[in-house]
DNA sequence: CATAAAATTTGACCGTGGTCAATTTAATAG
DNA sequence: CTATTAAATTGACCACGGTCAAATTTTATG
């Protein structure tokens, strides 16, 4: 036992192996969505024994946590590219990526809600990951945009994500359109980013 | 065919069946909590088929619906009677009942929060009538009490409802515990009733 | 009562997520 | 090259939610 190889003891094919299972998800997601998605179908594209999956994702959810992970990470990341939004409304305009992709499955927003609440912990995962980032961006657009200055930008972007959810949680009822999810959100932010008292 | 009996075609035993099944499981769930809950425990304390309970209730989380629609309906009932909050810190002490209950177990947590969007609803679900009942309470208290008045009852009711969410959601991470509940949703309140600008 | 029609209940059966002891494969030492 | 050890993989198996055609019980009718 000498001084090399302490940090990681053995790995080799197993990456690819979990390589292999993100990729039959991706495929199979793409072609029936989040919900349809079953581990034997995973298992079965990737040509791995049903075991092998849960050697590499604690359960079905630890796998979809990494996929919309993931793809959180890059609508966050566009998000972000453009300077901040100087209205509430280009705020809203902004985050339609962001909705759309959340209001696009039940099943997707369940997952993200579940996996939400672990910011800060030793081992946060990719989702709790991307809603941190996002606190911090909302944060940054409050404190450069023509907003109101008597609350900490994280606070304020705690509080946009907050309203986000709630306005995105009412769409799944039946008859809430999209229409009405912008319409609220509006009013939710309008108040809070500009009291007039 | 004669112009009685139109609204109820038949019912009679199924009555006390679903009686039974429901105090089957609230027994069930008073010694091993939510999320220890079996389907064929249910039926074989209440002493009836497994069908039977899929005939009474569309699945598993229907019943939870019941149950945490019930006990949501009498903790609702004792926030309501006090006279109005009148500050932050009073507002979450009365907060506190909703607070211990939707904490108890994530998987309360995890319930309500997918039953809690269908306000508005035809055929509206026990949790989003009560979410509907809360949220005007909250407006009530806003708008009877010393805090904003920029801004209709009703919408700083969701907003405490929304923040609410919030801070238990981040709560179910380890290291977050109910006093940094407290401490965090007094934060949220005080930026979201009590803005100085 | 007898009989037909409808509501309710039944339990064998299935789909799917998840477990685990046994097997195979890769890394390391002599 | 062989032996030893640990990681990775396997697939039979289990747990549990949910389905459905058939059996049973209730209600309605003459």
């Amino acid at each position: 036992m000498q001084t090399v190889a302490m940090t990681k003891p053995i790995q080799k094919r197993a990456i690819a192996t979990r390589e292999k299972l993100l990729s039959a998800a991706n495929t199979l997601i793409s072609e029936q969505g989040f919900d349809a998605l079953r581990v034997e179908e995973v298992v079965g594209t990737a040509g791995v024994a049903k075991g092998t999956f849960f050697a590499h994702f604690k359960d079905k959810d630890a796998l979809l946590e990494q996929i919309i992970g993931a793809r959180l990470a890059d609508i966050t990341e566009a998000m972000a590219q453009p300077p901040a939004p100087q209205s509430i409304a280009e705020m809203i305009a902004r985050l339609a990526p962001l909705i759309a992709f959340t209001t696009s499955e039940r099943r997707v927003f369940d997952v993200m809600i579940r996996y939400s609440g672990a910011a800060a912990v030793a081992e946060i995962g990719p989702i709790a990951e991307q809603f941190d980032t996002q606190i911090l961006l909302y944060g940054r657009w409050a404190s450069e945009g023509p907003f109101r200055r008597d609350a900490a930008p994280e606070l304020l972007g705690e509080g946009i994500s907050a309203f986000l959810i709630q306005a995105i949680a009412l769409t799944f009822c039946a008859l809430n359109s999209q229409e009405a999810l912008e319409t609220r959100l509006t009013a939710y932010l309008t108040a809070w980013l500009l009291p007039q008292e």
